[in-house]
DNA sequence: CATGAATGAGAATTCATTCAT
DNA sequence: AATGAATGAATTCTCATTCAT
């Protein structure tokens, strides 16, 4: 039952990679844009490494084989790189979180759930390493925690909103529960990816879809459970 | 039904922070033990503003009216102290964890795992500026990451354990349900007190603990939903 | 009584700009000669704005709306430009120093004085960008201080000269003299010019020309100074 | 007839260099007092030798015989320590402004005038280094400008204030003369204490005070010129 | 015990200059 | 002749840690 798309968020991937304040204000060229994918990449390899913090520029620089100078034509400092890799992840997860469809409480509902977990999944593991330098800044950038919150409440909405085309009513406070369902797919996924548990992707996945079908969508556990 | 308790994790409080190396080699009079706990509190203070790494040691002195050198006198850098605060933390986790009540499907069974729930909540709460810290370090620091994993995979077992005590079995995969519904718990709690989603404690806590008793021990959610 | 000319120094304008080391070593042809001169209007801005030290390369070429590899085209260096800038300067101070005509003690000799003290007043003012340049770098540049000494020392040489002419000998110690004399014009007109002090044009040309009449050519400021 | 004072401005010196901004959020004690003294005294000889602009921070520590991580403890940055310096210049340039004597046209007059322009040379030549400085960044910071043209109106201000006591008035526009004068006060000395021009100190104050005397104060030169 | 001062290694950043197209 | 890109040496500044009193 492996679902793995051929890329995170199927096949609507992005152009490339933006720059930060400097290289935003004048025009690139294939080899300035090129110079510019290497930078990214190199980051995020870095960052994965070592963190956020730990990471230094000229970590950076070296992994992707260019000079101080060069990093500063194109973002202003790391943490300039880092908005603009921000920017990449929120952009896929608000279209990721518009993609959520409507789920009935019969098989196919939980089946379109399944399958919009396993891409959530994907595309949590493939920007692993700027999400969780994301938390790393958390505590220390209010402007970054506030762009997390908004993906967040962005989540929310959007299942509250699917929740609601539900009738009867499967949950009194749609909202909090949202919360609730929310915060379990994104640590439950951040701890597999993380490999602080170990667990299975489809397996993690299944689980979670059931759970959000039972707790969300009034789907019913029992009947087809034994399936697997 | 405001439950909150006296103190977090009712009142069974430590004794006082603990000091890093070098305080721990050599006896503390009244004074030193006075200068210790200005520090720690310092810490959480200075951390709760600015996270881990953007804290300065200078800052967390003035904020204790003390002296570099006298913070060195306690600790052996600011990890150490970190290491210390992080000490009291998962102790008090551990213990929780440990004591997670069986439960049944009744009401009472729901009863004992809200308040349950809701110790969680004030204990976290209590150690948020910690906590927040923490999860700032495990991007950098294995070891800080191998501790959260243990206290993580501690509220799992324990989880499991209480599941596996219900006949007939609710879930088929209690290690990752479990799992699931940690994160749930945790994460909810952490965006609900750290503020980026607006919601009261008693709200969430109830929803948390409906949740965890429908979905992991057979509660059925809709005979007294609607006694709110 | 306005008697601006019409470009500093009357017409004896330069050709046009010279360039550094780099472009005296080809011919320039029209387009050539059109680039250098954009790059020296566009340093005469920059270094307006900022100052010799605190504009860059980047900021000229940015003026000049050219690029970095083109001003090494025609410029060593910085310094080379300025360099190049300076001349026009020294060269164009030094002809006005030998114009200061010869001066008598009557109304006439004094007229011919304001003039020639508008003059300089004007030729500062069209240079002022460059010279304030200039007492920015005197400081640390040991060459341009010794351009600059060389240009006083001329003009202090011609004024006691022209004083000389006179009988009997107004001043006991020319050479003094007219060292206050020069510096008096200079700084006066550098202050007008620069802003820190509010006074017209004229005023001061006919109050410098006064005091140079009266206190080194004999002349008696009472008889028609009320004549304004 | 030397009569170079005791010290600049006679016997009233100030207490001791002032600290930038960082020294001033802290007491200090004997040892930090000496550490401050050492680091302003050490930027002024290397200013003297190299300018402003061309001074490294390194350069002065190393004149200090101190480390990096000192200098910031007393500055915030070279800027920072420039001010201190010019703050101290400032000072005494308005203290001695406001003691420039009523001055009558005999000779006593005249000798009042030359014992302070004297004074005036001297408190000039011993901030040489600092006013030379200043001079530099004058082109590239508005404050500094600013601060300059205070002090430069300050002297016009008391010049013009000890012409009016004079009856009659010696010049009809005393606002315009005083500015000349005071130029050439100010900047023959810059010259002679730079070395561009070789000139005594006695006779150029000599010189100076005889054509203030002369052009603002009503004094005439040839009744006792010859008395040299 | 406590403290103010000093230290210097390490990190970020700038910018004149060169290079390849 | 022009240009966008790259370079890296030089510089500033920070801050954990040590030291002397």
């Amino acid at each position: 039952m492996k679902e793995k798309a051929a890329g995170p968020n199927g096949s609507r991937r992005r152009a490339g990679p933006v720059g930060g304040a400097p290289a935003q204000s004048r025009e690139l060229r294939r080899q300035g844009r090129e110079t510019l994918r290497k930078l990214c990449e190199a980051a995020i390899t870095v960052f994965d490494e070592r963190g956020y913090n730990a990471a230094r520029v000229d970590d950076i620089v070296k992994a992707a084989k260019t000079s101080h100078g060069t990093f500063y034509l194109y973002f202003s400092n790391k943490e300039d790189l880092f908005q603009a890799l921000v920017s990449g992840v929120t952009e896929e997860m608000r279209e990721l979180a518009g993609e959520l469809p409507s789920v009935d409480a019969n098989r196919s509902g939980y089946e379109e759930l399944r399958s919009w977990v396993g891409r959530f999944y994907d595309l949590y593991e493939h920007y692993h390493p700027v999400i969780r330098a994301w938390t790393e800044l958390n505590a220390q950038n209010a402007e970054m925690a506030r762009r997390g919150a908004v993906v967040l409440r962005r989540f929310i909405e959007q299942l509250v909103m699917r929740v609601k085309e539900v009738d009867p009513a499967p949950v009194t406070d749609p909202e909090t529960a949202a919360l609730a369902m929310v915060s379990m797919v994104e640590r439950a996924t951040f701890y597999a990816i993380g490999g602080l548990v170990h667990v299975e992707r489809d397996v993690l996945v299944e689980q979670l879809a059931t759970i959000l079908h039972v707790g969300m969508f009034g789907g019913t556990r029992r009947r087809w459970a034994a399936r697997k």
